[in-house]
RNA sequence: GCGGGUGUAGCUCAGUUGGUUAGAGCGCACGCCUGAUAAGCGUGAGGUCCCCAGUUCAAGUCUGGGCAUCCGCACCA
């Protein structure tokens, strides 16, 4: 034993940490050193590694979901940097568009633009700029705690005016490039507040109600060209009969087949085939059939004409054309068409010169005929009687279907054409999907399935926003709106404007200031557009505009800045942020703008529900840092499940994620340094690897796999992968097998200390603590602080400063790592028979018999016969042969072999092994011959000795199991020597019971009375030296005395414990 | 309605190019072990691998069709 006035090795740890004290500790420790930034500075010269931010707002409390993004987000950065990359990590905020603005008209009451416009634009947008950063410093202090590396003192955001002036040097190329025009297209609009609406915003307002469905009919203007009688009409289907007025011509699809049919009034009316039976019921009469594609520009006279006689005076109208987009899933397969309220209609019109009139004011209202001045829905009833009044109303119901309401006022929206600046994106489909194929998104089916059906799909990006606090879109045009000019810089509209102030630092690109600027060009005036730019396009902007490139920061940006190597946000982001940044990446730069993206799933509370504030089942984090620590939120994050898979989150879920890694983990590091304090062991005096007991070397061998399996996941973005990886080696390898295994090295007798074993173990938990840094950035800390840096004062000040290991080839051992894993497998067998027949552990039996898979590895087992025995508390190993006496033998085909072979005949061959004699077979095959067997019905196979394997089962009457070809049998027959041994080991387990309960310290020496009788004193009086070695006892007397009283098999154990100088201490 | 994901033990999840008797952890019951451990080990109960068909000597695994559930999209007139 060592004296105790030796100087300590490592820091005593304690056995029962608060972690979430610990995690507080190094905190303040990183910020105190500066490692964040001492690891960016160290890493300069080395290659880049770019990551980017995805901008949060903060104008809200950040919540679980974000523990899990930034899970993800700081994992592979933290893993590059140890690999030697340079890993810049800008923080960013999104802080402009309609949800901010939203907040503020609550916040101060205001319900309509109008009343904003009232309020007075400039202290509305002093406001917005108020509370995007209400919620800073918990986000500040969120970050913080998390672990989460990102450099909030230089974030970018997206207000500042450097980081808009880089988005109008970005719509400047696209105007360059020809992919910005002017036109209208059809938003979801809400009448009552004047404003168009985000697709966020009309998903959350879908509500059931009650739609009219009519079937009216549009009368040929000249049948006789399609060889139709007088009356005959196309049949066009509606809910929205307050469009009719407005109508301007109908939609075919060209591949469907329509026909004409008489009606049962005999009124010839004409719609797709398919839904003929549905519509005009079986027995209608065709009279024509033709393919979409005949009925193109097919005249017709309209049931209203007064709006196109006020404002489509002379433009083609009321006549068929073509789209696609017509569906036969009902309706009749002719589709009304108004250009101003769908998209659809939109498109169709303008393929076709119909104009576009826009029936309807911006206050919801009708501009012409009877119903002018009535709420646009408030028509229907009006229309509809109308229509029967004219006698073109064929059929009339209603139903009930989904609609969208203004999530604020409830209003049903209209769609409804506005003026709108586009980016003509559509036009370069081709080489977004391209560029998207090259994007390795994880999981990898959103390439094709979500994001690539989306680009598949993509229409014109809207990029105006009638609102007032986003950034102002760089366009200014002539009073007639007939010229544009997008402007680039500040520069340049200093110099257009005359006003040099501009580039000064207190100009505010914002609106209303910017709305003052105009200019004179070319002899006319300028002013700009009203509009402010979709809020995407900000976060979408930000690989450039961060670095207000290109007016500063070149380098930064084309010296593999862009792409970003990697990105990581939930799933919801897949049309939001992934797009935006892939949208105008391909537009500007034509590239990707990342090479890889990890989507994360939903989170879901324990239960599996949805979080929602109205369930009030919300988990806190800070509940979850307080309770386990940032680290081990963190851990659950990727050891639950892969990113992508939508994920239960709570207290107990992480409490058992913690227990199993950080428990064990701290355990096993907490028995090194108790037991190397008290050791002192030289760890640079070790015996090389290849010196070392097998099950050190086997140890070490198992690191190396596990170095290279978390490395190579690592490289596939498989957090999920790795950390399980790493969970099993810590809980199974290392703790369960090899540190339980190894105890009593660890425990010094007279001096002798195991070198090899402190210096394995203090490798192992090394290796690991590396490895796990990036996952558990405080616990890698604390470890590597003691573990490394208290005996080696020359290694990174940090672990975060350290370098990731890599694989030494050396001290692999595939061989060995097999035959532990047969030594392993017969442990546990072993351990099941004496836990199914009753044989407790503590007993020592005489023998037992193993026998492995193959007759190598039953040899193997021979080497490690000294664990063995001790594991199963055994005398003796006995290895049996392949076909010891002592098993009968089982049989079972080699499928894979003979699938291969006899392909069909497979049944037979199994039925013929089946019906053969086991134990003659299994001679076959242990001479390495070939043989034949033969079915019931007389066929015959030839077989050879790999095709078939042979089990061999124990016989009634043996302690044994066997599993997969492995056999364990014990020799029961006990003598009294033996079981007096057993009754010894049972007095040790009693009396360590009682020093632990009366609160010995490990080293304690203590004098022993035992008051025993019958064979326990026997035992005792045996194995005395046994007893007083294991349990430290100085002296052992028989008898009663005072002392700690501690019951044991058959009597009572008295302890003392004693002084060094060997006098009893009198507490 | 359309598109995508998921479906394996009570719960959380593994399950490789199709191949021998489908696994782990947690939870439950019983037992064992224990001076590193909030731990560990063993046994047991618990499985129509969502369902149906197909391909194949052989399907949890491949194909087709359904069902459930989650997400996304959608005024489909």
């Amino acid at each position: 034993m060592t004296t105790t006035d030796q100087k300590p090795l490592f820091q005593p740890v304690q056995q029962n940490p608060k972690f979430p004290a610990l995690e507080e500790q190094t905190l303040q420790w990183w910020t105190e050193r500066g490692i964040f930034e001492r690891s960016l500075k160290q890493t300069e010269s080395g290659p880049r590694y770019s990551f980017y931010e995805g901008p949060p707002t903060a104008n809200g409390q950040p919540g679980v979901h974000h523990v899990q993004a930034r899970s993800f987000k700081d994992l592979f950065p933290r893993f590059k940097t140890m690999q030697g990359y340079h890993v810049p990590r800008k923080a960013g905020w999104d802080t402009h568009g309609l949800p901010v603005e939203i907040g503020v008209e609550k916040k101060l009451g205001l319900n309509s633009k109008r009343e904003v416009e009232a309020y007075g634009i400039d202290r509305f947008n002093a406001e917005c700029r108020q509370s995007v950063f209400a919620y800073e410093g918990e986000w500040r202090k969120f970050t913080e705690r998390m672990g989460y590396w990102v450099d909030l003192d230089d974030a970018y955001m997206t207000l500042n005016k450097d980081y808009i002036e880089s988005i109008w040097w970005s719509v400047k190329q696209l105007q360059d490039k020809g992919l910005l025009y002017k036109g209208f297209r059809v938003a979801p609009y809400c009448p009552k507040d004047g404003t168009t609406l985000s697709n966020a915003e009309v998903s959350e307002g879908y509500k059931d109600i009650q739609d009219p469905s009519i079937y009216v009919t549009f009368d040929l203007t000249d049948p006789r060209k399609l060889s139709l009688e007088d009356g005959a009409a196309f049949l066009v289907w509606t809910t929205t009969p307050w469009t009719l007025p407005y109508n301007v011509g109908v939609a075919i699809h060209p591949d469907f087949e329509y026909v004409a049919a008489k009606d049962k009034d005999g009124k010839v009316v004409i719609l797709a085939r398919s839904l003929l039976t549905e519509v005009l019921g079986k027995d209608a009469e065709v009279v024509k059939t033709f393919r979409g594609s005949e009925l193109e520009r097919v005249p017709y006279s309209p049931p209203f004409t007064e709006a196109y006689d006020a404002e489509g005076e002379g433009k083609t109208v009321w006549m068929s054309g073509l789209d696609t987009y017509v569906s036969d899933a009902d309706g009749t397969g002719i589709v009304h068409t108004a250009p101003a309220f769908g998209e659809d209609d939109m498109r169709l019109s303008r393929n076709y010169g119909f104009p576009v009139i826009v029936g309807v004011d911006e206050t919801g209202k009708h501009r012409f005929g009877p119903w002018k001045g009535v709420f646009f829905r408030d028509a229907n009833q009006d229309i509809i009687r109308d229509l029967r009044a004219r006698g073109v109303m064929w059929k009339e119901k209603n139903f009930v279907h989904s609609y969208p309401h203004c999530w604020r006022c409830g209003t049903p929206l209209m769609y409804y054409a506005t003026e709108s600046w586009y980016l003509n994106n559509t036009s370069i489909k081709a080489r977004l999907i391209e560029l998207n194929q090259s994007i390795d998104w994880h999981p990898p089916h959103i390439r094709n399935g979500r994001y690539g059906g989306w680009l598949e799909n993509l229409i014109d990006w809207n990029l105006s926003r009638s609102r007032y606090w986003g950034t102002p879109l760089p366009i200014w045009e002539t009073v007639d709106g007939s010229k544009y000019k997008v402007i680039g810089s500040y520069g340049e509209l200093a110099e257009l404007s005359g006003r040099p102030e501009l580039t000064g630092p207190d100009f505010d690109p914002h609106r209303p200031f910017i709305d003052d600027i105009t200019f004179e060009f070319e002899g006319e005036s300028y002013r700009r557009v009203p509009y402010v730019m979709d809020v995407w396009y900000d976060s979408g902007s930000m690989p450039f505009a961060q670095h207000h490139y290109p007016f500063e920061n070149k380098e930064q940006f084309e010296q593999g800045g862009f792409p970003a190597d990697f990105i990581a946000e939930a799933i919801d982001q897949t049309r939001g942020w992934f797009n935006s940044l892939h949208q105008i990446g391909t537009m500007v730069f034509d590239s990707v703008a990342y090479k890889s993206v990890i989507c994360s799933g939903h989170i879901l509370d324990e239960k599996g529900l949805k979080m929602s504030k109205s369930k009030g089942n919300i988990v806190n984090p800070w509940d979850v840092f307080e309770q386990y620590g940032a680290d081990a939120a963190r851990w659950y994050m990727y050891v639950s499940a892969p990113p992508e898979l939508s994920r239960r989150f709570g207290m107990n879920l992480v409490g058992e994620a913690f227990r199993s890694y950080f428990l064990t983990l701290w355990n096993t590091y907490s028995f090194f340094v108790l037991y190397a304090n008290l050791d002192q062991p030289e760890l640079s005096a070790a015996p090389p690897v290849s010196e070392r007991p097998e099950v050190d070397r086997w140890l070490m061998a198992k690191l190396q796999t596990l170095i290279a399996t978390v490395t190579e996941r690592l490289e596939n973005y498989d957090p999920t992968g790795s950390s399980r990886a790493l969970q099993d080696f810590v809980t199974e390898d290392l703790s369960n097998w090899y540190v339980r295994r190894n105890r009593r090295r660890f425990y010094s007798k007279d001096g002798a200390v195991d070198l090899s074993a402190y210096a394995t173990l203090h490798a192992a938990l090394k290796t690991v603590t590396l490895l796990t840094a990036p996952f558990t950035p405080f616990l890698a800390e604390t470890l590597y602080q003691n573990l490394v840096r208290s005996v080696d004062a020359s290694a990174p000040e940090s672990v975060h400063l350290a370098s990731w290991p890599v694989v030494d080839a050396a001290l692999s051992a595939p061989a060995l790592v097999g035959e532990m894993d047969a030594v392993l497998r017969v442990v546990s067998l072993g351990r099941a028979v004496r836990g199914q027949t009753g044989l407790r552990q503590r007993q020592p039996l005489p023998r037992v018999m193993l026998r492995a898979r193959s007759g190598e590895m039953t040899q193997a087992l021979g080497r490690f016969a000294e664990q063995i025995k001790e594991e199963l508390n055994v005398k003796e190993v006995e290895l049996l042969g392949q076909y010891a006496e002592l098993v009968s033998y089982q049989l079972r085909p080699n499928l894979p072999l003979l699938g291969k072979k006899f392909g069909k005949a497979v049944p037979q061959v199994r039925a013929a092994l089946l019906a053969a004699d086991a134990a003659e077979i299994a001679r076959f095959v242990r001479d390495g011959q070939q043989f034949e067997v033969t079915t019931p019905d007389g066929q015959r196979f030839e077989l050879g000795p790999d095709e078939v394997l042979v089990d061999a089962k124990s016989p009634e009457g043996f302690a044994a199991m066997e599993e997969a070809g492995y056999l364990v049998a014990f020799d029961t027959a006990l003598t009294r020597e033996l079981e007096l041994e057993g009754l010894a080991r049972d007095l040790v387990r009693g009396i360590q019971d009682g020093r632990k309960k009366a609160g010995f310290e490990v080293s304690d020496r203590i004098s022993l009375h035992l008051e025993l009788s019958g064979d326990a004193r026997d035992a005792a009086e045996a194995w005395q030296e046994y007893l007083m070695s294991e349990t430290l006892a100085e002296t052992l007397v028989f008898g009663p005395a005072s002392g700690f009283a501690a019951e044991v098999e058959g009597g009572t154990a008295y302890l003392e414990k004693l002084a060094p100088d060997g006098e009893v201490l009198s507490e």
